[in-house]
DNA sequence: CCCATAAGTTAGACGAAACTAACTTTTGGA
DNA sequence: TCCAAAAGTTAGTTTCGTCTAACTTATGGG
């Protein structure tokens, strides 16, 4: 009894797992209202979706008390969550979505998508940033095209006006500053391209393990309080390093939108 | 009674809608075993689909009959079928997703997408493909750069001198001898940037009623066997245009993959 | 033209996921 | 410290979409 099933998760208890990462991960434990609320749902119903989640061995979980996931509901809650942020960033960054848009749909589509697509999803969204031969702000063409709602020929002849604009004040700017610097000088919200890792162990085996390579793109999500540990994403994997270790890790600077 | 509910459609029955509008196009009746057969349920399932759906007045169905759309079921079906095909297409042609894995994904996340998310995919599809800062080979890179299993740095210069020679290529070959041309020349599965249309009426009122102007592209999905009518997709619109009317609508042959 | 088989239907059951209504437990402010 | 409100649970119901099993209808080859 009390077996352990194998057979894939429903959307709706993906769902569950999902919101339940993102509060234990903001308040430390998940409270059955808070589910309740962001899932619009009963209560009720939350009762019971965490009596299935627990027989399944994927939250820790008694009558009244505070929820947390276990270990291998973490592991499913983070699979489930680099889906929707692939989606979601996607439709933000390369399809200049509304942000409350993007993350409706991508928590509707999140759960259909393969591993196969979310990885070359995220690689696309990496390449349109980093392609040395279409540059980094090629992709602001698409926004320009998309903000011309009139989208007569005038339109495309704006976009490389405004392109060719971009590119100018990069180089205005002067793009030979760009300089390599340390991880751990990027502010929250900051994206760099990886140059380098000095050092080696236990992170550098970690971040090769995802496929990570130099010319990946990392993006500084938050840093925490006192400045240690700062989260980062890499292939939309989130990863905690101590800044210590970020320190070792040298790149340069993409600058977004 | 027979209230016709303005609910939204399920994710299941929008399959059930969308598989038999595909068999009417094919075969113009749909038959109860293959719905079934596609959509992998038993007859019975697809039985009590029918029911559901002619009472919302969506399939014209009577008891061991054959079964057709109505006026309203087929313009939610083309609704569906646009999204899918919107990220099937997208999958395919952007991330060199493999066409199988596509369409099964696409099947899945196609009810969760917004039309304006639709819109956007099938607006960068085509950005892609025809943004004269890029050009239509950039695509390219991103191809060859998913082909290299090795993500390295040596991946990135690949990249780079595969870019190059596509665009060399396309210099020898003589881009100048790529002349307007009226649509009806195009073969199947070619695609064309819409250079202008000649005369006026009807067609051209309905294509401009559905954001088509001036470069944007048009791809012949497939002529009938007598060379008319042609089946051509324009922002993800099927389109069905006599060979008459295709003849006035000057193009600019756009190479594809 | 007849009947075996294929195709379609009906009835009944089931599981998932939500709901309502009534309950129990927890908790924090007077 | 006590008790009212908030949070959580249980029981029972509903809806949806599937299934199986048993049936009815349609059809085409001998």
């Amino acid at each position: 009894m009390t077996a352990i099933t194998t057979d894939a998760l429903s959307a709706s208890m993906e769902n569950y797992l999902e919101t339940i990462f993102l509060l234990v991960r903001d308040y430390t434990v998940a409270r059955s209202k808070d589910i309740a609320d962001r899932l619009k749902v009963k209560r009720s119903s939350v009762t019971g979706a965490l009596q299935t989640l627990k027989e399944r061995g994927l939250v820790n979980y008694e009558p009244y008390g505070y929820v947390t996931l276990t270990e291998t509901g973490t592991a499913v809650a983070s699979k489930v969550l680099r889906r929707h942020e692939a989606l979601r960033d996607f439709f933000v960054n390369v399809l200049s979505i509304d942000p409350t848009e993007a993350d409706e749909a991508a928590c509707r589509m999140e759960h259909g998508i393969s591993k196969n697509i979310v990885n070359r999803l995220l690689d696309f969204a990496e390449f349109v940033e980093t392609c040395p031969r279409a540059g980094a702000k090629w992709i602001h063409g698409f926004g320009y095209h998309c903000q011309d709602h009139a989208q007569d020929a005038d339109a495309c002849e704006r976009c490389i006006t405004l392109c060719l604009r971009d590119v100018a004040q990069d180089k205005t700017k002067g793009m030979e500053t760009n300089m390599a610097i340390p991880l751990s000088e990027l502010k929250p919200g900051e994206k760099g391209q990886i140059e380098g890792m000095a050092g080696g162990g236990a992170v550098k085996r970690r971040i090769r393990d995802m496929g990570v390579t130099s010319g990946s793109l990392v993006e500084v999500v938050r840093v925490a309080p006192m400045g240690d540990p700062l989260d980062v994403k890499v292939k939309g994997y989130h990863l905690s390093l101590r800044r210590e270790e970020a320190a070792d890790i040298q790149v340069r600077k993409v600058t977004g939108h």
